[in-house]
DNA sequence: GTTGAAATATGCATTAA
DNA sequence: TTAATGCATATTTCAAC
């Protein structure tokens, strides 16, 4: 990956919803050149999608919290990750090592949903044993990722 | 905000870059219907930008961590607010009730760039007094929000 | 919200570097 | 191999209904 396909990606997070007419310029390139840069990142994987970021407390979820939740064997692992990715109120999910073996990123409407969501949902199946909720109380900072630096990649050195 | 807003928000959330001439019909509207209420849901502050997704570890930034901080004393408040905001390694940043003042979601390209970040930028300053790192081993889910109920806004109840 | 027209943006083929 | 140009097509925006 060279140098403009890394300036690419950057604004293609940064900017969004733009025009190639408006993003080529700052390429230093054509549109239809700055077009064909991010399709190749698009095909390499780099690029995994587009969408909106929304406010959540404007839309009434009000509630964030990381939830560590243990499994009870391992037998139920894939009943956990099947109940994962069917919850929309699981915003991430992570396996981890440290106190847990996962942390999920919940968002949910109050602390009514979150209590519900973890005695409905999480604990009512055979999967998880335990959980610990780590309220949030204000978020100073949720950005999309941005890669930083301009050197060589090291996914793809010696390849 | 009605149910052709609502599922206008899930739409520009899931399908990214998607032309109103496309995403218009799924709404049952006009392409300029269409863009009008996204415009409106824009104004009104309910989308806050566009970006790419873009792969990690594609990038070669295969570390995620979470990482619990401890402010050494309120006065540091601002130098740590300040630190957050500067640093792109910094995805997230949670005021939380819990073990930890601060969790934040750190993104780097490997376990000594990980251990630099907290050694000569994290712990560098009077700000920081302690902290834990959780490291991700695999990521099983990463979303961005997307709102699931379509029943009356509690955010403008009663205004 | 819809329709239709004008302005703008995109995609493709060609050409050049 | 990669990028610029020009033209055809597609999309967005604006005005009128």
């Amino acid at each position: 990956m060279d140098h403009l396909d890394f300036q690419a990606l950057q604004l293609m997070v940064r900017q969004g919803r733009i025009t190639w007419a408006e993003l080529a310029p700052q390429l230093g390139l054509s549109p239809p050149a700055a077009a064909e840069r991010v399709r190749r990142l698009e095909e390499k994987g780099m690029i995994k999608g587009y969408g909106a970021v929304l406010d959540r407390e404007a839309l009434g979820y009000d509630l964030t919290a990381f939830v560590g939740a243990d499994l009870s064997h391992q037998r139920h692992r894939a009943e956990f990750l099947a109940l994962v990715g069917s919850r929309p109120e699981i915003l991430e999910c992570h396996h981890v090592a440290g106190d847990h073996d996962y942390i999920l990123k919940i968002c949910c409407r109050n602390a009514r949903a979150l209590d519900r969501f973890i005695n409905d949902v999480l604990k009512q199946g055979e999967a998880v044993a335990r959980t610990r909720s780590i309220i949030v109380l204000s978020t100073v900072k949720e950005e999309m990722f941005v890669p930083t630096e301009t050197g060589s990649d090291p996914g793809t050195a010696g390849g």
